[in-house]
RNA sequence: CGGGAUGUAGCGUAGUCCGGUUAUCGCGCCUGGUUUGGGACCAGGAGGUCGCAAGUUCGAAUCUUGCCAUCCCGACCA
């Protein structure tokens, strides 16, 4: 037993954690704030990276690729934006190392010193409409539909592997468009792109919805979001959508002539998920045995452990297992069979249990002679004796089946913690208590907002997309509301 | 960045209060053998700047100061 994971209910940061680093995910690294991500954790940020970049692409996105620093007057021209990131940037202030002259090692020179200090992109905006600038002219260079796969730096006081490191992959974004109305869609395909991928991809249910203004990114117009719930009844922002108005294009200067031939500035939407959603996906749906993964990004779907006395045995299971990997393969399933005789049968079950292996096929002399393999399935715990007989048919159903079954689990739960509160002491129980979305009326002011987060920790997660109308009071002012919005503590 | 806790081999730890031979134990690792249906067993072996740096002392894992890192709780945030 050497891998104990702490239990949710005994330390729910202590569990996130185990399962990050003995699951094999990431690593602290040797940089305060930063992580390392490990081959089996970058495996699974590969495959998210795979089918949402193909959606990019599917809805007439291409992929570029602006610098990583940003001259530092850049991030000044958008008032707000700059307000928002200025707290956390990193800043490059010389370009030349030099040996100490009293023989301290290396120093930097103060000799190369940089005219104009850059910054270490916290997002690119200012960048890339910069660039804009210069690549918009005519209504038909619009619209122009660009992401870009980087990392970006934000310098957070306090950082949790995936959810917050100062360093994080993402992708970004940024389109530009003749039409408020058109990058307003834009905006919401994207949010749907993004409801799609979490939802049917990684089986978590999310509320589509708009930030209220206080919550809203610096510098957008409106901000729209998906909120994730996570097993601990806290809630976990996992992708935005921002329509940004005509803000970037006026302090960049970003004009196209229209059909008119009048000059315009044109009108922008920026959306980005990051490696915070494999921070999700881990307290979506993970036990206290480890990691639990949707077959459709997990980095291996179905392990296969043989089980044998001698030689001979061992060399009749190879060939019966090469057939039903051949299939499983042929079928686009990834699968693995480990036949390492360093490890027990015990030990690797524990160990894929650990890694969240959706599907694990034992195989014995015994199963040989009953035409069967013993298929345990990570989700729900529960093996069963399935005929050899078309095997990788049943482990493709099987599959989809453990991908569908652990959506509708967590929509369940999801469901079960939307809870109403219509006076402030019931706000404040749901809290303390189940936890989870509370939906409330609030009477649309930021210093309510605020007072709220003050007293309960909670904040505004959203306002639902399609939110029913319904009079109410606010819970905290009593003053008039027109519909609820949901509240929660978050990540 | 404030408050609290922790830091001894890859992991988990004893020893620290009250300084004194060669730093304890388990897991893991290496070699050989027996094993293999839920974290195997026997035998032998390797592995340590006791978080880092100064200081006190004849002598520091142990005492003092500073620093670093991680965790928890706040403020900030995807």
């Amino acid at each position: 037993m050497s891998k104990e994971i702490t239990a949710r209910s005994q330390d729910y940061a202590k569990w996130y954690n185990d399962l990050v680093l003995k699951g094999g995910l990431a690593d602290y690294s040797a940089v305060r704030g930063c992580m390392v991500i490990k081959p089996y954790g970058f495996a699974l940020w590969e495959n998210m990276r795979d089918v949402l970049d193909r959606k990019f692409k599917e809805t007439g996105h291409q992929n570029a690729y602006f610098p990583l620093f940003i001259p530092k007057s850049f991030l000044s021209k958008e008032a707000e934006h700059v307000d928002g990131f200025a707290k956390e940037c990193a800043v490059v202030t010389h370009h030349r190392l030099m040996n100490d002259p009293n023989g301290g090692g290396v120093v930097v020179d103060p000799e190369a010193k940089l005219e104009e200090e850059l910054i270490v992109r916290p997002t690119s905006e200012t960048i890339i409409w910069n660039t804009y600038r210069d690549w918009i002219k005519s209504h038909r260079d619009l619209p122009l539909l660009i992401n870009q796969w980087a990392n970006v730096v934000r310098w957070e006081m306090r950082t949790r592997l995936f959810l917050r490191t100062a360093e994080f992959l993402w992708q970004e974004g940024h389109t530009a468009h003749a039409t408020a109305e058109e990058a307003i869609a834009e905006t919401v395909q994207m949010l749907d792109v993004y409801a799609d991928f979490a939802e049917n991809f990684m089986a978590v249910p999310v509320v589509k919805g708009v930030k209220s203004p206080s919550e809203r990114f610096a510098g957008a117009v409106d901000t729209y979001c998906i909120e994730a719930l996570m097993q601990d009844g806290k809630a976990l922002q996992a992708g935005t959508s921002h329509f940004l108005g005509q803000n970037f294009a006026k302090a960049f200067d970003v004009k196209f002539s229209n059909k008119e031939n009048k000059l315009e500035y044109v009108w922008a939407t920026s959306w980005g998920v990051s490696t915070r959603l494999i921070g999700a996906l881990i307290m979506a749906h993970s036990d206290d045995e480890g990691l639990v993964l949707p077959p459709k990004i997990a980095p291996l779907q179905v392990v296969i452990v043989p089980i044998y006395k001698g030689e001979e045995q061992k060399a009749a299971l190879d060939a019966r297992v090469q057939v039903i990997m051949d299939e499983l393969k042929k079928a686009g399933i990834r699968v693995k069979y480990d036949d390492n005789d360093n490890a027990r049968p015990g030990w690797k079950f524990a160990e894929y249990e650990l890694q969240g292996v959706p599907v694990r096929i034992a195989l014995g002399a015994r199963d040989l002679e009953n035409n069967v393999a013993e298929v345990a399935r990570r989700d729900k715990k529960t093996k069963e004796s399935l005929s050899l007989d078309n095997l990788s048919g049943q482990i493709i159903d099987l599959l989809d089946d453990i991908q569908t079954s652990m959506f509708n689990k967590a929509k369940e739960f999801q469901q079960a913690s939307i809870t109403k509160a219509d006076t402030f002491e019931e706000f404040q129980a749901i809290l303390d208590g189940k936890a989870g979305f509370v939906a409330a009326h609030w009477d649309g002011t930021a210093e309510t907002e605020e007072k709220i987060k003050e007293l309960t920790k909670a904040t505004i997660r959203c306002i639902p997309l399609n939110n029913p109308q319904e009079e109410g009071k606010c819970i905290l002012t009593g003053k008039p509301s027109k519909e609820r919005v949901l509240f929660a503590r978050a990540y």
